[in-house]
DNA sequence: GTCTATATACGGATAGAC
DNA sequence: GTCTATCCGTATATAGAC
């Protein structure tokens, strides 16, 4: 896992994993019985812990739904700073340097951004009627994704958060414009939304 | 450059390049002393391309400067509908595929986004007071650009246009709120903007 | 500048003893 | 299941005649 999201599928050899993991070769194909199905393990593994290991402690103490849209993307601007803009969205990276048209790691692939949109789809519904009829969580919920991955890639391009914030800050916007123009749940005008995490 | 887009950069075998340009080998390596060099040369080029073969093409016919962002936006749109969600944004897939520290190209594909961004932002400085102040062009223009990859990307992964229109249309929506949210420039209500094309 | 032939390393994958 | 040794193709790059 570590190497395919430092170095891509392509770059790293077989022999890189069998250093990094300090097996041999015939340990290694006894049950990976081609560096494909490595792939297809790393891409099963990303999703089966984009809720324990992602989600959750993104989440831990922010309760509000909109707000923990928002902690999803900072989790993302954390590791790009921890790692000097070197990691970023594993899925992401992954799916724009496989080109070959293989069903299966596709299927994965898109699985992992179903998972993630599907987290944010939840926590939009949530959110119940701050957010306006028209504004389809689903679409709202892909729309995130598609911010989140292009904020990344240009983080990691410039070696800088510029596009990052600016795209969060930007989507922040909407939602805010999102909220307000809502129909109001209360009669008297709504308490400002609590912004203090960050 | 039709290689790299089509296979990706790591993909592509000196050997494919000399095929497809039916060069030989003592040519090619005259002109490009390394695979590297020609990484460079394409990375150049699409820059240089920006301009006349994607702009230009995108807005001929297209006055509103609003109305551009969103035609340039189509042109992915069609791309993909066209290459059977083979092809998508080159520079993009280049980001995300090289790992390497390479300054020299990181410099370029940072100069490729930089180049598109730009164009978008002269869009919405043209746009002028439909447009909240608050608004910062920089920061919307690295904003659509996230929004584009992030839906190309999911695009290219579903083999589906949903995420990608529905991004676009979120896009949409943020604009139109954006304009409503303006200081009228008018004293009589703007006729409707021209959308006529597409 | 272009041609053919080739150097040299490394890729994924396998053989077969233990 | 794990070990070492190795097959064989393909990779980038080069040599040297023309």
């Amino acid at each position: 896992m570590r190497l395919f999201l430092e170095k891509g599928y392509g770059s790293t050899s077989v022999a890189d994993v069998l250093r990094a993991a300090r097996a041999n070769s015939g340990s290694l194909y006894h049950f990976f019985p081609a560096k494909h199905d490595l792939l297809l393990a790393v891409l099963e593994r990303y999703r089966s812990e984009i809720e324990p290991r992602l989600l959750a402690p993104a989440w831990r103490g922010v309760a509000d739904p909109i707000e923990r849209v928002f902690a999803l993307l900072r989790v993302y601007r954390r590791l790009l700073v921890e790692t000097g803009f070197f990691y970023g969205c594993p899925v992401g990276s992954l799916a724009l340097e496989i080109h070959e048209p293989d069903p299966a790691v596709r299927r994965l692939l898109a699985a992992n951004f179903e998972r993630w949109a599907g987290a944010v789809r939840g926590c939009l519904r949530e959110a119940g009627d701050r957010l306006p009829v028209d504004a389809d969580p689903r679409e709202l919920s892909l729309f995130v994704l598609a911010v989140m991955e292009g904020a990344v890639m240009q983080a990691r391009t410039h070696r800088s958060l510029e596009a990052f914030d600016a795209s969060v800050r930007r989507l922040r916007d909407y939602f805010r414009r999102l909220e307000k123009g809502a129909r109001r749940p209360r009669l008297r005008p709504a308490p400002a939304a609590k912004e203090k995490i960050r």
